[in-house]
DNA sequence: GTTTTTGTGATTAACTGGGTGAAAATCTAT
DNA sequence: ATAGATTTTCACCCAGTTAATCACAAAAAC
């Protein structure tokens, strides 16, 4: 009985978008009943029944059920495509207003002088491929692109990369020969290689290997690496800017010594 | 001053987004900064300087945010597109494990006797504006569509009816002349009519009048009715089904009589 | 070496939300 | 109609969370 299981995702999942226990707990009931009473819902969910009658309010304002208002009150969810309109609907309405408040916000400028040595850290593969894919966006001149852990190796990055201006050098370095060929087939005006990465990895420790994730350099003046640590299977990131940046200059050098191409 | 403004709107959106209140500060507060020290951040935003780093560094493993881990450490948010592509991410994610997991979901069959005396009620315009789409998906002879608040005459339910299949009659009310013109044009499929709906409102109370939002009834046998409460703009409708509903029935008879036509 | 700044952790206060019961309103069955 | 059961509202308590403050160690600045 995998029903369960999936009751308790969904009430899990409506908890993280915003609804409260017994709301969440109340819908996905509902969302399993035709039509429900008070009574009915509160057996199912184990809410208690006096307070199924605040969370159905709740959930009713919120456009997720209906209510009949007899005696005693049926109550039922309303479908599963309506449900979601709702709240993407909701969700869109809330992005819009931040994205104006923040872009009529007035910027405090301090002008903190850009010190050079900034390495910046940041964690999760949405917000580095986001920075990735802007990086790209901006690069004018030469894009290095070694993919260590081929879990990034996406269509999406795939895509990103063909779609780059002609007049932007592609350097790219794949963990494998294989996946070095895959790559140059995908992106033929591309110069692939294997990358050496050896260097790189933790052999000795006695804990796990640290794989690299990626590693990006733009312009030979922007730096982003990744790790994925393999415990929680996270990626956290470095990030670095400017052409005289202590990251930048190391990752230039290594470069040109040709550390990151095989052999 | 508009910022100040700016500022708790977007404090308060990013908490309904799931953000604590000092972790929604701080992130605004980096927005308005190129880079901030966790004394500047709190000199600004009034949170405790000793609270700025946990908040700041929730806000990293969220991806919201970059640190600079020198002495003393930088902090800065990440740009807005940035940020909203990550949070939309989030979102997508979970609506997607929502729907996996409602879809999966034993429904548990009462057999619940479908009364015929059903009428449901429902706020919120998105919930009611979809519904109104699913009810258009599935008529198979007859649309009689009343617009009642000329606000809810959108684009969007234009492009829905002139898209409805050549096989449903489709009847549209309009409040005043130069409206019905207007639907008549766009929809030129359609019977228009100008709809006297004088006996819907509520001219002799003594608070506002109580206007109608929509009016839909679909193969006469479903019906949906909604009105826009003049103080909060909310709307609230209600709904029924079934030949024999009364809602239904007494809708038939209306339209029977004319009385939803002018004159 | 002293003083200031920075960062961590523990502690308290306020609030929110889950859980329970009393009592009002409503319904059902005599 | 009346008694008893059921439904519904409301107010309260308790626990976990979060906001807010403090004490203190580590690091930088002087």
């Amino acid at each position: 009985m995998a029903t369960s299981d999936n009751v308790t995702e969904a009430v899990d999942v409506l908890q993280q978008l915003g609804l409260k226990e017994y709301e969440a707990r109340c819908f996905v009931g509902l969302s399993r009943l035709s039509t429900g009473t008070a009574k009915r819902l509160s057996e199912m969910t184990d809410v208690p029944r006096t307070r199924v009658y605040d969370a159905v309010r709740i959930l009713e304002a919120q456009g997720l059920v209906e209510i009949q208002h007899s005696s005693p009150q049926r109550f039922r969810a309303v479908s599963l495509s309506e449900a979601t309109d709702t709240l993407r609907d909701q969700y869109d309405t809330r992005v819009d207003r931040l994205r104006n408040a923040l872009d009529d916000m007035e910027t405090v400028d301090d002008r903190e002088e850009s010190s050079i040595q900034q390495v910046w850290a940041m964690t999760g593969s949405t917000a580095i491929e986001s920075r990735t894919n802007e990086l790209l966006d901006k690069a004018e001149s030469e894009v290095v692109f070694v993919v260590g852990d081929e879990s990034l190796l996406t269509d999406r990055l795939i895509d990103k990369l063909t779609g780059m201006t002609r007049s932007v050098d592609l350097l790219i370095g794949a963990p494998t020969e294989a996946i070095r060929t895959a790559i140059q087939e995908a992106i033929p005006e591309a110069t692939t290689f294997v990358s050496g990465l050896g260097w790189l990895r933790d052999e000795g420790g006695d804990d796990e290997e640290t794989a690299i994730g990626r590693l990006v350099l733009i312009d030979r003046s922007k730096i982003l690496v990744s790790t994925i640590v393999p415990s929680t299977n996270e990626e956290h990131a470095i990030y670095g800017e400017g052409f005289g940046n202590g990251l930048v200059v190391i990752a230039r050098r290594l470069m040109s010594q040709g550390e990151f191409t095989d052999g």
